[in-house]
DNA sequence: ACAATAAACGAATAGCATTCGTTTATGAGT
DNA sequence: ACTCATAAACGAATGCTATTCGTTTATTGT
């Protein structure tokens, strides 16, 4: 075959097939994202520049999902928590894509514009420039571990020799996922009691009575 | 060559060369290994069940080495303090292992033993069992994200496209690693504050005055 | 109409992890 | 001391992977 009187790919078919392999959880790569498009893998690289140019469209793709529609008027908190929440159902929903992308550098623009909007919510409710990548680091890290541990637990820790206690917390609860939500909501409750209290703190730098 | 008179590999010798590759920077694989032990690829597995058994085995290594000798009568905080330091110290002069052992189920005992080390410390400062393992979770994944930001912190974000603050604030600090220390430095004190805060609250739950 | 480009294929490359059969040396048991 | 199972190396083979390159042909722009 050579050129298709209409063309078989596009950026966006692409993207497609390579979420539903994704998310069917069969190993993913090139080679098999090709075959499940019935194309050889050369041909992608007429659409793209290779397996991390997939995966950051695939980010891009799911980012611009979950994490738009964030109202531009809400307090700093209620939009940080809006936008955690949105992260975490992210992974949850998706959770094949976090080995994926983990391990790859940011460069997708919706990506990046996210994490932008997230910086201009922190700078906005006060906080000082050189703590918001931290904080967006923090929150980010929260979500990705929320995401993962919602989808494996198991996956995350398998103790083989006997414990004190690991084997026992990780057995405790009832249901992995419930577990998993619970521990999401307790953690995120702490990381916006600590960010009120850090911008409060800045605020009123005077008040500890040194 | 058959079986030789004196014994070429061993465990440790492998997981030497391991870390001495995985820290050059090159691209870790059980064939490179073989090829830096001049010893076929197939010789490794008569030591070992295969490449991610060596990952775990490096993981072991450096645990043992960065995360043993934490004193036993610490103040939960301190202890707290400690081990997060630790490991970080750990990520820090060893960043190449950090995407190899993200995506790998934590079988490693010595690994386990830390963490359940840190259980321990947490449940003995008085932490409930339902919340110890996000806790947990919430302080590796700090630990973790810290080590990768020191090591290249342009490898975990890289725009491409205009920014309103999430370029200028990753050019705003002098060096690299100096931001990232003041970062982790933040990050850290905030996530103790935050623990004292909770346990205190879990203490005295009535004073909220509800 | 013609040239440049776009988009497919197919073949080739170089790497990867893993398995298997073969060889031979070592160590244990009698 | 002899035998035999085991240990530990090799080498070949398998079936992946990502990527590059040349070829073909259709479309698009001038």
């Amino acid at each position: 075959m050579a050129r298709p009187r209409t063309p078989v790919l596009t950026a966006a078919r692409i993207a497609d097939a390579a979420m539903e392999l994704i998310d069917s959880g069969k190993p993913f790569g090139v080679n098999a994202l090709a075959r499940a498009l019935s194309v050889q893998p050369s041909s992608l690289y007429n659409h793209l520049d290779g397996r991390r140019a997939i995966i950051e469209l695939v980010r891009g793709r799911l980012v611009e999902r979950y994490m738009s529609d964030i109202p531009e008027d809400l307090p700093w908190d209620e939009a940080v928590e809006l936008l955690v929440r949105s992260e975490r159902r992210m992974y949850t929903e998706h959770p094949h894509i976090v080995p994926l992308i983990v391990t790859e550098t940011v460069t997708d623009a919706a990506a990046i514009a996210s994490y932008d909007h997230m910086a201009g919510i922190l700078l906005r409710g006060g906080f000082p420039e050189d703590e918001v990548l931290v904080l967006i680091q923090l929150l980010d890290a929260f979500a990705l571990g929320s995401g993962l541990d919602y989808a494996a637990p198991e996956d995350v820790w398998e103790p083989t020799t006997p414990t004190l206690h690991l084997a026992r917390l990780l057995a405790l609860q009832p249901s992995g996922k419930t577990r998993s939500d619970q521990a999401f909501e307790i953690g995120l409750e702490m990381l916006l009691t600590v960010l009120r209290a850090r911008l409060a703190a800045h605020r009123a730098p005077q008040t500890d009575g040194a």
